[in-house]
DNA sequence: ATAATAAGTTAGGCTTGTCTAATAAACATT
DNA sequence: AATGTTTATTAGACAAGCCTAACTTATTAT
């Protein structure tokens, strides 16, 4: 069942997913993938012909990238792994937000199926990792996306920050005056309906913010 | 400081280190580490000349290897690094005894400083692993061994096994016979003077074991 | 329909780490 | 000291990944 597979392999295929699944549009081509290694494309190219005889990658020749649903297994995996080291270093090891991920991208290629199960269960089975995103059971399975915008968020409940839409220089520089950064806890005080904006509380300071505003800064919801 | 350092570089390193300082004599030979890492001696004859130009090793063309104060610090670094994760995998991951090792081989090799301080700290500055074996500080230092062999486990006192030595079939016989596996706990019941025999409590079981089977039973005292 | 551009592929090299086979130095033994 | 054996080194190949430069196929625009 289980296919050896290098490092290399793995985050070709483990980038191809992102692209094609994660992300925007269910294609991609080899120099997408190529950009998104920071590799050329003509090694994208070698990679993925090796890839295709192991039968991860069912793209024919000149066509565009496709995974099969072996390679999309292999993917959703290392999703997994990444996203459960990621919540491992941020709630045991006191990793802040932005420092799981360069370490969990080491983690991820570790090979040892106990260890996975052995961490899940450490961890309590999480369903998302700090940023928010969704962790794959041994399944595969998704399970429904926790990641929210902080226009989605209702009156009276708090939220810490973790990530902002890619963003403008304007909007970055009115997010940062409003003293918000990443894992600032904010606590939604008041929605008006008359303009659908929203009093903020981050820190002890109330800030007044818009819709639009809102639905640029992505948050995990505090339980 | 940190030099970039690949994981073959790595497990060389640690392999000379545990020739030439922890395991017996001071010195190694191109043959005996290539037997050591499954490897022919003229690949050992490459690497060494890498780790020559990079100053962790300083044996000269034809004479005996040895490494510079930087390569042990880095092979002890290694060391350490292993030690933690088993302790880790051991403690907090339901990892049995002999199942640690493989896994801790990849992980050692995982960079970031601020997960081996963290994980030290997490799992509250261990002195041994689950093998007995010493994990050595951030500076290096070894602390005093807590590895025994039966023979040196006062009466009265409990410990279990981490290893058995290099043994005879008579000897590993004669050791499942008595019911002792791997972390097999035993308590030192009584020691006779007469032929230095001692009482041990296996289980529910008595056993009377020779001083010379006790000192080929490797154990870690129970505190 | 044809020319221009974009995207994908191939060819040929470089690096790291491996191997086997051949050679050179060091050590041992007489 | 001469010889034989063991140990270390070199030379030449191979595989995996990477690169650049050149080429082919597909797409788009006139």
């Amino acid at each position: 069942m289980d296919i050896e597979l290098s490092k290399n392999e793995e985050d070709y295929l483990k980038a191809l997913f992102h692209i094609t699944i994660e992300s925007n549009m269910g294609v991609a081509g080899t120099n997408q993938l190529a950009l998104n290694l920071g590799v050329s494309p003509a090694s994208v190219n070698g990679m993925i012909k090796k890839l295709r005889i192991k039968k991860l990658v069912k793209s024919e020749r000149y066509g565009k990238l496709e995974m099969t649903s072996q390679g999309k297994k292999v993917a959703i995996q290392l999703v997994r792994k990444h996203r459960l080291w990621e919540t491992f270093l941020y709630q045991h090891l006191n990793f802040s937000w932005d420092e799981v991920h360069e370490v969990a991208e080491q983690l991820e290629h570790i090979k040892s199926d106990k260890l996975i199960k052995q961490l899940n269960s450490f961890l309590g089975n999480p369903e998302s990792d700090p940023h928010g995103d969704p962790i794959p059971d041994e399944t595969g399975n998704f399970s429904k996306n926790s990641k929210k915008n902080l226009a989605q968020i209702e009156e009276g409940k708090s939220c810490t920050v973790v990530s902002v839409k890619d963003a403008s220089v304007a909007f970055l520089q009115m997010v940062s005056k409003l003293g918000i950064g990443l894992q600032t806890e904010i606590r939604v005080k008041k929605y008006h309906e008359f303009d659908a904006s929203r009093t903020l509380l981050i820190g002890e300071q109330e800030h007044q913010v818009s819709l639009k505003f809102a639905e640029n800064v992505f948050v995990k919801e505090l339980v």
